[in-house]
RNA sequence: GGGCGUGUAGAUCAGUUGGAAGAUCGCUACCUUGGCAUGGUAGAGGCCCCGAGUUCAAAUCUCGGCACGUCCA
């Protein structure tokens, strides 16, 4: 079954009438009998182009995107919603997505599902949101954007409750009188496409709101859920009707401004004076006077009505596309060259694309995001550096904090969420340095890579220049370039290069995804009723009363040693999670005691892994290994610290990007642009400290998610997004606020000290701060100590001054062993000058048969001072009894020696005496054995090989 | 989270099949010059990132670690 029409009062009391499109074969909702396309079609084109649909509003850029905003808000708020304020546009609350995407985005998975409520029902807001998968047609196609603000007006309904807000009825009257009435929008201009919606294994009903060619809103009624036994089926899953009805609207606020601006492009509606700006830099007005005959404004305008009707997506083949734009262009009088049409796409191209990015950029980092080369962060250095690389390609000499700046002031109105101002700044000046070093490898890489290729070649193999940019960071056209100024003159880009690298990364990742596929935990405990967690309430209690409910063959789940896997109506025992390790003690049971080896959580239950038996259905009683406890406890609550610390000293860009917590220590990952020093390490634990002797208690408290999110903001997920709908809160101060389901001491104070041992990087962009606290402090301290004893013990001084030592002795280590070298190259030369035993005349050649002390460095010294002397032809046969017996022979080159001997063959014929064998080159050969005792016989084979 | 790449002189980087550690700039001294720019000659400067393994022999091959870079999700 598919879903029935959309048959709406509101259309007939508008003189709406219900027609099939004859392209998209989609039912829509018209005021026009004779019209026969829904309006979003390859034949429908933009109509407002030049002539703007919405009237009164004459503003451009951000008062524009500001008025109509407001408009839209007022509109809805008299209309009994709740405007709520925008959420961030990184989606923190969230696991499964970095960024905000939709403004349903704001409510899922949590409200969507139905386990918490919505902060407002109904309510309206206006979403700034984040997409990044058509980046690339971005400034291209005159309509992407990868950041936009989605308005929206949503309605949670539970009929069974009766809690029933609104429906389709009302939700699409609402829309028709926002625009008819507030922005004056001609009913005739505006039809309704019938188009269901599926996503995310929701799906409903949806209408899509089309005007002059523009899709304005989509309104989607969300009231099913994928399920194999639904009875509706879209696009090949089946669903059913679910107990929750939402209305999702979204309303591009951005293409509201276009349609009431009529520009061109939606970036000359938006960004007016970022696009004039740039134009200016970029030198384009020359573009014009280059073809004097080009009528520039009837070109773009024409070419503005086709993008309407074309579809630039990412990935479409650019040569392609260049020529059907021509041919569509010559359809319509205006006749223009390849050359010509390029000249003046590309660079308005940039200079579309660079405002929008800077705005996406601008909002991330604004959020606290730092630029990183995993996860989120490697989106912001993605824009960043498609912005760099756009600049540089229009040839402006502006850096990109100043651009950044520019943005800020014209566009944003000097705000952002979280990030200060010179934050931002310093952040996209590192990511500019990052940049331009990068190019400069570049220039290495490409000699490197292309030594193979000829310099006269048109082409490079497509292999180089996949690695190039995967492991260098080169886009291929950017490695044209570099590879043209290196001196290859004709390499091209081939066509359809790009699209294939994409297709080759989307394989890869295919690939990836479908390889890990992870085993869940097969114990079966989803019969058992939760375990009652106790851990919470009485932290510094040691031992528990509670009744045996099951006690299962542990099957190999647990840790080694465990034998059983034992589940409590309570427990004392904390279950592994969020970083911090499981308890471990006892449980008893009248006469025995089984050990408690590992506390896992299985969905609501609590599973203590033990290593005997217990009786079920009895009572027992537990104990904490309470060292273990204690300690995990100092750890856990003193990384909170420290990452308040880190929070308040290096600035609002710091979160907590994971953490660890074990009886050794702590590990806690915060995101930071630079590397810490010593002395950052140092103050933040000073502050530290003086957290534990100035806060007397810690706060816990537990809200519903509604109530943390509204008190204290999405600050509180540090630790990534947590899955109840009840929030558990700790609070040391005005310190730090964090949402934690760990256990924590009530007093700081009892943590006794902490100490931030070192930091390491986890990856660009998170650096790793290795924390010890309370007992495991102590021990780290005496283990320093210990270490710095033996050393300067090794030395025979104080332990003050063992790094002068240490330095005194590397120095005279490295002196000693040059000057050995000397004295070695010196032995063999008095050895082997004025006739010494070693040395004989052979036929004007000297030959040189000794032993010496030596490894194979200081032969190979010795043998260079021997023959490497081109007046004194030498035969050079050393043998040294180190590891095992070495040997190594060479022939001074390019003379006599080298002539008559072969180094290798007579190598070959005496490295048997010492049981080895070796090789080289006909002039220095080497090689060794495992009989040092035979070195004697390899000599006298040597010389008697030699006749000496 | 996954893939790929890179760690060699103070700096930037070469280093072929495992077989004698190199270039350019910088540094020091000397020569050339009235002085400077420049030019010339000579020299100093290396735990080839760290640790194991294979081998007669490892900067080079294998494994592990550390640090950095890059692409994708």
């Amino acid at each position: 079954m598919s879903l029935p029409p959309i048959d709406l009062a509101v259309f007939h009391e508008n003189g709406y009438v219900r027609k099939q499109c004859r392209v998209t074969d989609l039912w829509f909702w018209t005021t026009d009998e004779e019209r026969d396309t829904c309006g979003d079609t390859s034949e429908d084109e933009y109509t407002f182009i030049g002539a703007p649909l919405i009237a009164g509003f004459d503003q451009r850029g951000k008062a524009l995107k500001d008025a109509m905003r407001e408009a839209f808000l007022g509109f809805f708020e008299a209309a009994d919603h709740t405007r709520i304020d925008p959420y961030p546009v990184l989606a923190r609350w969230r696991d499964d997505i970095h960024l905000t995407i939709a403004s349903i985005a704001d409510f899922q998975p949590h409200v969507t599902s139905g386990s918490v409520d919505p902060p407002a029902n109904p309510l309206t807001v206006s979403q700034p949101c984040i997409r990044l998968t058509d980046v690339d047609a971005v400034g291209r196609s005159g309509r992407h954007l990868t950041t936009f603000e989605m308005m929206a007006h949503h309605v949670f309904n539970r009929p069974d409750e009766g809690l029933e807000i609104y429906w389709m009825e009302a939700c699409v009257e609402h829309c028709h009188r926002m625009l008819t009435e507030t922005f004056g929008i001609d009913a005739s201009e505006v039809t309704y496409v019938e188009n269901p919606w599926c996503g995310g294994g929701n799906a409903g009903a949806a209408v899509e709101v089309i005007v002059g060619g523009l899709e304005l809103a989509t309104l989607v009624f969300m009231d099913m859920e994928e399920h194999p036994d639904g009875d509706v089926e879209l696009k090949g899953d089946t669903y059913r009707t679910m107990p929750l009805q939402i209305i999702d609207t979204g309303y591009g606020l951005e293409r509201f401004c276009w349609a009431a601006a009529g520009t061109p492009t939606i970036y000359e509606a938006i960004y007016p004076e970022t696009v004039d700006w740039l134009k200016e830099l970029a030198g384009f007005d020359q573009v014009t006077s280059r073809w004097p005959s080009l009528d520039l404004d009837g070109l773009l305008g024409e070419m503005s009505r086709l993008n309407g009707i074309m579809n630039i997506e990412a990935g479409v083949d650019g040569d392609q596309l260049v020529n059907l734009f021509l041919s569509k262009l010559k359809e319509r009088g205006v006749e223009l060259t390849a050359e010509q049409f390029s000249s003046v796409t590309e660079p308005l191209a940039n200079i579309y694309a660079i405002p929008d990015h800077l705005h996406a950029l601008c909002n991330m980092l604004g959020d606290g995001l730092v630029p990183s080369n995993a996860k989120a962060g490697y989106l912001a250095r993605m824009l960043a550096r498609r912005v760099l690389r756009m600049r540089d390609e229009l040839g402006i000499d502006v850096s990109l904090p100043d651009l950044a700046q520019h943005h800020l002031d014209i566009n944003l109105g000097g705000h952002l969420n979280k990030q200060t101002e010179a934050g931002l700044l310093t952040i996209l000046a590192l990511e500019e340095e990052r940049y331009a070093e990068m190019l400069r490898k570049g220039t290495n890489v490409i000699q490197t890579q292309l030594k193979s290729v000829p310099k006269d070649s048109d082409l490079i193999p497509d292999e180089h220049l996949f690695t190039m940019n995967d492991s260098h960071g080169l886009a291929p056209d950017m490695a044209i370039t570099l590879a043209r100024n290196a001196g290859w003159d004709h390499v091209t880009l081939r066509t359809g290069f790009s699209a294939e690298m994409a297709e080759r990364h989307a394989r890869l990742a295919k690939e990836a995804a479908s390889a890990d596929a992870k085993a869940a935990s097969s114990l079966d405990v989803a019969s058992l009723p939760a375990t009652t967690a106790l851990y919470y309430d009485a932290v510094y209690q040691p031992s528990f009363d509670a009744h045996v409910l099951a006690c299962l063959p542990a099957d190999g789940q647990g840790p080694e040693g465990s034998t059983h896997a034992v589940v409590l109506d309570a427990t004392l025992f904390y279950p592994e999670g969020g970083g911090q390790e499981a308890d471990h003690g006892t449980l008893a049971q009248a006469a025995t005691s089984v050990n408690v080896l590992d506390t896992q959580k299985i969905g609501d239950v609590i599973v203590h892994f033990t290593d005997q038996i217990v009786d079920v259905d009895a009572p027992v009683q537990g104990f904490l290994d309470w060292k273990r406890r204690k300690q995990l406890m100092d750890h856990h609550t003193a990384v909170h610290i420290v990452g308040g610390a880190a929070r308040r000293l290096l600035g609002p860009h710091i979160f907590q990007a994971g953490s660890h917590l074990s009886v050794e220590s702590g590990r806690l990952d915060i995101t930071h642009y630079h590397r810490l020093t010593r002395a950052d390490l140092d103050a933040m634990e000073d502050m530290a400290n003086a957290v534990l002797a100035d806060v007397r208690h810690t706060e816990k408290t537990e809200l519903n998610r509604k109530d943390a999110d509204l008190i204290h903001g999405f600050d509180l997920y540090q630790g990534g997004a947590p899955k109840g709908d009840s929030i558990r809160i700790l609070k040391i101060a005005e310190h730090d606020i964090q949402a934690c389901g760990g256990t924590h001491h009530d007093e700081p104070g009892q943590i006794g000290s902490i100490r931030i041992v070192r930091s390491s990087a986890v990856q660009d962009g998170v650096e790793r701060l290795h924390v010890v606290a309370g007992e495991a402090a102590l021990k780290y301290a005496r283990s320093q100590d210990a270490l710095v004893r033996a050393s300067s013990e090794v030395f025979g001084v104080h332990g003050d001054d063992l790094p002068k030592a240490a330095a005194r002795f590397f120095k005279e280590w490295k002196e000693q062993r040059k000057l050995i070298e000397q004295l070695e190259s010196e032995i063999v030369r008095l050895r082997t000058s004025g006739g010494g035993d070693a040395s004989t005349q052979v036929d004007g050649v000297r030959v040189v048969v000794m032993e010496i002390d030596g490894d194979l460095k200081s032969m190979t010294t010795m043998l260079k001072e021997l023959t490497l002397d081109a007046s004194k032809p030498t035969l050079a046969v050393l043998g040294s009894r180190d590891g095992g017996g070495k040997l190594m022979i060479a022939a001074t080159e390019n003379t006599v020696a080298s002539e008559r001997y072969n180094a290798v063959d007579l190598l070959r014929s005496i490295s048997p005496h010492i049981k080895g064998g070796g090789g080289g080159r006909p002039t220095f050969a080497q090689g060794g054995g495992s009989h040092a005792d035979g070195l004697d016989d390899a000599l006298d084979a040597a010389r008697s090989a030699l006749g000496v």
